[in-house]
DNA sequence: CATTGTATTTTGTATGTACAACTAAAATAA
DNA sequence: TTATTTTAGTTGTACATACAAAATACAATG
């Protein structure tokens, strides 16, 4: 058992060397996706929806006949997870889908139309509970930031 | 550009109103959550482990002994999450549980400390990756408003 | 000591997400 | 026009993750 690099004094008492978790993009960026996605589930709770779902049904309702391509685009996440999604809020008669040739063309229904409010309401419930613990000058400074480094390491 | 709440003009052939997303923290850290994922996945395959993994295996071989639930807490993630983590590494003999009484000790096998450089070389390269776009100092300043935004929302 | 409560872990189940492989349609080249 | 390549979407499979409920062990107290 040979210790040629020897990490900081660790007399048994304290806390082993975590600072390399700390430190560390991936971790940190993890665990704070974990943790406002707990905030927005509960936000999103009296729509009966994940939030993913809500921003979702704006998209189809801002562009009535969207692609999934479009959509998986805006979203940033891949067609194969697209389709799962479509097919749930399918399922629930939030979306149709009209196949065009090799593309699908996703329509809001009524139904979609009524629960915009809601999920507009859910929404701004959403930024106001991290506001009001983050600080909303805070927040706005983080979202922009991590918007930033989202867009330059896709 | 004094901008507070103008709905830009939709005229027919932009872009529908997207500026929910890019304002919301909840899209946009999990938009960068999963950009950093990939690099991480990328950074950690030569150690056949994907980052999670890695860095628990670091904490194990930080406190060999440490308890499944010390471990959940320092990691942030849910008791029955790690479960299914240990029961992977103990699968891969790169762990043993040893039952004490109610809690569970966790200790790092041989395989284990063989992986230790490889996983800090893996780390390294992570770091390296994201500080070579985002910049050094930009990467640092983020992780570190990341972290405290966690921290609060927790 | 028996009961009742509490803490740690596991298990069942569900969801979000991705990748690879596949199908079908459209576009392009020969 | 036919053959080839590219594009859009779907499906199979796998993994990370969570919550709720069950199992287990320990602790306290009457």
């Amino acid at each position: 058992m040979s210790s040629e690099i020897n990490p900081p004094a660790n007399d048994q008492t304290s806390a082993p060397d975590e600072a390399f978790l700390h430190e560390c993009l991936y971790f940190t960026t993890n665990r704070l996706s974990r943790a406002i996605s707990r905030i927005a589930d509960d936000a999103f709770a009296t729509t009966g929806l994940a939030p993913a779902y809500g921003y979702l049904i704006r998209l189809v309702i801002g562009k009535p006949g969207i692609t999934q391509k479009e959509l998986s685009e805006k979203l940033y996440i891949t067609p194969s997870t697209l389709t799962r999604f479509i097919d749930k809020l399918e399922g629930k008669r939030l979306v149709e889908r009209q196949v065009q040739g090799k593309t699908v063309l996703v329509y809001p229904t009524d139904k979609a139309f009524e629960l915009e409010q809601p999920i507009r309401q859910a929404s701004k419930k959403l930024k106001e509970t991290y506001e009001a613990i983050l600080g909303k000058e805070a927040a706005a400074l983080l979202t922009a930031s991590v918007e930033n480094a989202g867009v330059q390491l896709e």
